[in-house]
RNA sequence: GAUUGCGUAGCUCAGUCGGUAGAGCAGCGGCCUUUUAAGCCGCGGGUCCUGGGUUCAAGUCCCAGCGCAAUCACCA
């Protein structure tokens, strides 16, 4: 790895800038003796602490014990020595702004925690490094290190009294002040918007904080947090189209999970009381400002619960984020209102007070329908009404969720936090029907701004009941949908093993993060994003792409052999 | 998968009725020791997404394709 040598491949269509940066960095090895590409550094202190290092005090004794000084050398009388207790500060990062006064130089560096000035004076530095500072690009990234103060403008500035180069940065820099705006190249370049753009960087940043409070929120309550397999040989636990995939050794077909809910079912058989899983989940779809194929989802279980216990552990957690959120984008202006935690989201203000609104399936249908779910001639007269036109051929239950999907789900308020639950039990045709009317299921879907966040159910946990209901699903598939379904006979055997009754929910991570961000795509809150492979044009063949073409070679060739040995 | 919109310099964007391709930033050369998107003088930089077509002439009009976005469909 460390034995390539450094040499000027140059490509032909290498543009100006990219040739006026290679010059550079052989500038900076070769005349000033910079290590281009950096080493070690220790006691670096991140732009945001080296701005909080400034003391207003040091900074006028030594501005005014500096300034007499002066004086007295004008006069030419004996003075006292300069007073500097200014706490000095080393820091390392990327120049975004770099302003040339001549004998002067202003420089912005930024890490992920924010941006710090830094000024580089000919008399304060080595030859080599003025020369380093004076000939900088945007992108490059620095360290300095000298004394924390001020400038005559009030900014924080270190006034650097060593300058090094950390990476030479070799690509064209963007606008430096409209960063990168184009959304797909934002997403195929983040490593340029996350610097380019610092709200990108945040998000990020908000998303860590984010999912580390849920991991805190469940450990707290006894939840143990598992590990269950991506490659399944059969995909179950959710109704979408797998990616498939192959194991070599074993020749055998896997397929990518779309849900981890039949090995947390089986932790719960093996004893496990209360378990959760933070899950990438793979589902082969469509792509949209809520869908990513690969997604981050949290799935709870927990023994001798039901949906209503998921339902306080949700709502409580909700309600946290959203308090903590409030709390930490000071920068947006938000507070604590009285009546709840109010997050901003595109046009919306969404309240998270809690408890959060509960209505049920049933009475929602009726409201925004205007007739009984139980009454099938009025549903599917007013389906007709409608211009529902092919509801004679769908079942009595499917023509009651479209006119729910239709009529009465756009009655739920975006801006508040909403369970609707009791669904019929023919819409949710895995769930346990309710104890008191087998109409109905156990299971809830909570809806934040529009957005289905995740449904919950009283499991299933009776091996019989579950087998004839499998079954039955994979009957109603069709033959694309089939060749996916399969029976998992282990997990019905895991039942047979006796499982508690438990209630179990997932939680869609990204969704909530948009949310809770303030983000209008899912692909904000994802920092690479699937895109559309895009084909390398002639002459920018890059030193990537033929190697990415052949390592596809090399894998089409294992994948080859594994069949051959077979 | 369908519909609509967008694709112009490294980046952000103009480009009129079809008539020689523009600006700012970035880059290169010069000046400048307190700037805040610094400023001033000068210079270079284009596969107008790709391929066809119409036309004397296409960044501009037409067709097809590619990519992205939005909406819908599929889907939790």
């Amino acid at each position: 790895m460390s034995e390539i040598t450094p040499q000027e491949p140059a490509p032909l269509s290498e543009s100006e800038i990219v040739a006026a940066r290679r010059a550079k960095l052989k500038r900076f090895r070769d005349e000033l003796g910079f290590e281009p590409y950096g080493n070690r550094q220790d006691g670096l202190l991140s732009c945001a602490q080296a701005r909080a290092c400034f003391c207003e005090a040091a900074h006028s004794t030594f501005d005014a014990s500096s300034r007499a000084a002066k004086a007295a050398k004008v006069a030419g009388t004996e003075a006292a020595a300069v007073v500097d207790t200014r706490t000095r500060a080393k820091i390392a990062g990327r120049v975004v702004q770099h302003r040339d006064m001549g004998k002067l130089v202003f420089l912005s560096l930024r890490d992920a925690t924010g941006d710090i000035q830094i000024s580089v004076s000919k008399a304060a530095v080595k030859e080599n490094e003025w020369e380093l500072a004076k000939a900088t690009d945007y992108g490059d990234i620095l360290l300095a290190e000298g004394p924390v103060g001020r400038t005559q403008k009030g900014e924080v500035c270190i006034w650097a009294e060593g300058v090094d180069l950390g990476a030479k940065s070799l690509a064209p820099a963007p606008e430096k002040w409209h960063g990168i705006t184009d959304p797909e190249l934002r997403y195929r370049r983040r490593y340029v918007d996350m610097y380019a753009n610092p709200e990108t960087a945040k998000v990020f940043a908000m998303r860590a904080r984010i999912v580390s409070r849920i991991r805190r929120y469940m450990d707290d309550r006894g939840f143990l947090e598992v590990e269950t397999p991506v490659l399944q040989s059969i995909a179950g636990g959710a109704a979408a189209r797998p990616f498939t995939t192959h194991h070599n050794a074993l020749d055998m077909p896997l397929f990518m999970r779309i849900a981890p809910e039949l090995y947390l079912k089986r932790c719960l058989v093996g004893g496990m009381r209360k378990v959760y899983e933070i899950n990438r989940n793979f589902r082969n779809e469509g792509i949209d400002r809520s869908h990513n194929p690969e997604f981050t989802a949290m799935e709870v279980y927990e023994a001798f619960g039901d949906y209503g216990t998921m339902m306080v552990l949700i709502e409580s957690l909700i309600h946290e984020l959203a308090v903590s959120m409030v709390a930490e984008r000071t920068d947006a202006g938000l507070r604590a209102e009285a009546d709840g935690p109010m997050l901003p989201w595109g046009e919306m203000n969404i309240n998270y007070a809690a408890p959060f609104v509960r209505v049920k399936y049933e009475d929602l249908f009726r409201r925004g329908v205007g007739v009984e779910m139980r009454d099938f001639a009025a549903v599917r007269a007013k389906a007709r009404a409608c211009g529902l036109h092919h509801e004679a051929k769908l079942d009595d239950w499917l023509v009651v969720n479209e006119l729910f999907e239709e009529l009465a789900e756009p009655l739920l308020d975006p801006c508040r936090p909403t369970f609707v639950t009791d669904y019929p039990s023919a819409v949710s045709p895995l769930t346990r029907p309710s104890r008191t009317d087998p109409v109905l299921c156990e299971r809830w879907d909570i809806f934040i701004g529009g957005m289905e966040i995740g449904p919950a159910y009283t499991e299933l946990n009776d091996p019989d009941i579950q087998l004839s209901k499998f079954t039955e699903q994979m009957k109603g598939a069709d033959d694309e949908e089939s060749t996916f379904r399969t029976l998992d006979e282990d997990f019905i055997d895991a039942l047979r093993v006796g499982m508690p009754p438990a209630g179990g929910v997932g939680i869609g991570i990204d969704r909530l993060v948009m949310l809770l961000t303030d983000s209008a795509s899912i692909r904000d809150v994802i920092l690479f994003p699937l895109l559309r492979t895009v084909a390398p044009r002639d002459g920018e063949a890059s030193h990537g792409a033929q190697e990415n073409k052949a390592q596809s070679e090399k894998s089409a060739m294992q994948k080859h052999e594994g069949g051959a040995h077979a």
